[in-house]
DNA sequence: TTAATGTCTCTAGCAACTATAGCTTCAAGA
DNA sequence: TCTTGAAGCTATAGTTGCTAGAGACATTAA
């Protein structure tokens, strides 16, 4: 058996994390020793690198108790597990292209900034004047969804 | 003069959001009417035009904080504001870096999946094998920073 | 005049944690 | 066995950048 500080450490993942996933149902109630610590076998662990793996890969954590629910029932069709993957494969493709061209409208401030003052700063310039843009693209923050 | 839902229309801000603004110090404590309504001029506007823009860009609260300090003293070196504008720059780009991994192994997932029974389904099983993976570059979340 | 809309303040909520305070338990060394 | 330091416990509050709601007041159009 795991405490909670060696879970946290094979699964890569902070202690207090650990026990907010307990606490919002992600995790299980764990077991507790004699003097009221957590303690954890191989299934939470297995659990845990799940989460953490998900997570890394950008999905929310509601995405991720869906993908969960799911595989603790293995005989189900998993067109939900797929469907999820697609719905997550299409934000990280439309995050990239907003972030692309936010990248070439930042690169055309930096790089035409002249080192003067800030008077003449084409950084601060462009900020102030959208119109100044080579697009509109980044115009659209609600598809700036938080990861 | 502007009411502040009139200032959030031409700005593109919503009004709880520019109160938000204030209450924070981005805008000044705007004048009053009679009837204790907001009351705003063009500085206001043009103001709040450049926090939305670098909003929209996805420059921090903090960074456009500075921003405006610098554009209030137009005198000064725009050294400061082109460091500012390169970090997000350089920020940008890893998270598209980091988004472009994501996404191959995404799309490895959603390739992979059979179709089949959850038992089988690679989406599960990927997620919960970090080694079943093409690559480790998703393994850096404080890269991940919120916008 | 009345109704509809806009604005006011204040508080609470969101995601996904992170940090702090003040306590208890555990493991290892002297 | 005692002691010390690390690790664990609970509970609460803070983070970022807003958004939503309640209940009251102001303004404007018909």
């Amino acid at each position: 058996m795991l405490t909670i500080g060696k879970l946290g450490a094979a699964a890569g993942v902070k202690v207090p994390t650990i026990r907010y996933y307990e606490q919002i149902g992600l995790l299980p109630e764990a077991d507790r020793s004699a003097g009221n610590q957590r303690l954890y076998g191989q299934a939470t662990l297995d659990r845990l690198a799940f989460i953490r793996h998900a997570r890394d890969l950008g999905f929310r954590l509601e995405a991720i108790r869906d993908l969960l629910s799911l595989s603790d029932s293995p005989d189900q069709s998993c067109a939900a597990a797929d469907t999820i993957a697609r719905a997550q494969l299409a934000e990280v493709e439309s995050r990239i292209l907003r972030l692309t061209a936010l990248k070439a409208e930042l690169e055309r401030m930096v790089v035409q900034c002249s080192g003067g003052r800030i008077a003449n700063c084409r950084v601060i310039e462009v900020l102030g004047d959208h119109s100044l843009c080579a697009t509109d693209d980044h115009r659209h923050p609600e598809t700036e969804a938080t990861p």
